[in-house]
DNA sequence: GTAAAAACCGACTTTTTGAGTCGGTTTTTT
DNA sequence: AAAAAACCGACTCAAAAAGTCGGTTTTTAC
């Protein structure tokens, strides 16, 4: 399961994406309207703005703002910012390899090929996933009664 | 990443399907050649007997076996049963259906179809792995040399 | 029928991680 | 100078993961 952190901060981009041409967003307006704690909020935001995906501006008229395009922005990056490694295994992990502790022997493993399988399927996917099109999905959902 | 329980229990089967025509086998056998710890492995044989994977049998000349055939064992499984289900987000699991908490309108939802996209197709991968696919996987890794 | 061998059981500890809080400091604008 | 906002580090609290402990029960062999 993803964790709360990730869920927050997914919300928090398709808030800021939705509003990107507004100018600065407060984070309280953000803690308030996607239900998030302020304080925990801060410390997300922050770490979004350590990774390039938000920019901030202090003092009066400041907030928060997207420094790239809602396209450019997907699930497998802001998990992976959060949650570490997409990867089921230590050992599948394209960055941050690390062997499995509990491994006879790597050559051998009979389930890394399902898990690296996995690991590629799910980032593939992810990739997909791209701000602008859960906003997207976000309003196809609002079916129009017949 | 998956737990070391379901990675310990995933070791044991290994073993067990490996030795499953020479009647059962006693914890302290897989502990020692697994490396697992011993205590900890019982309550995992246990888990595993209780969801009617194994067998045991108690005394001299007892220990466990299993009870199904090793095409019948799968990680989706495996991984289940000690580490819940499989999918990311609660509101995307078949059984243990939840509802996201953090999530305004499920209906509209722009993030539920990609990550139950992710949950059908980890769970379809990891339905082909199954114990005897993972046991002839080992055997192919051993390379002959040329 | 007793002793040894083995699985079984429940409660406990310890470590790690997730989630969140607190009290302030710095920067920017008015 | 004062207000508004983001920024920062340390801290708490709860739950989960990982593992331990000391015994009890069942079965077999002598």
């Amino acid at each position: 399961m993803i964790s709360k952190k990730t869920k927050y901060a997914i919300n928090a981009l398709v808030h800021l994406a939705k509003r990107k041409d507004e100018g600065p967003i407060l984070i309280s307006d953000i803690a308030v309207s996607e239900h998030i704690p302020q304080k925990f909020l801060e410390a997300i935001l922050l770490d979004l703005k350590k990774a390039g995906i938000l920019a901030s501006k202090k003092g009066k008229g400041g907030g928060y703002y997207m420094t790239k395009s809602p396209v450019d922005i997907h699930m497998a990056e802001v998990m992976r910012l959060f949650d570490g490694p997409i990867a089921l295994l230590p050992c599948v992990t394209y960055m941050y390899y690390e062997r499995c502790e509990e491994c006879k022997d790597e050559e051998t493993c009979g389930i890394r090929d399902v898990f690296l399988e996995v690991r590629n399927k799910t980032v593939d996917l992810l990739k997909g996933a791209t701000l602008e099109e859960i906003i997207k999905r976000e309003n196809q959902g609002v079916k129009v009664k017949d």
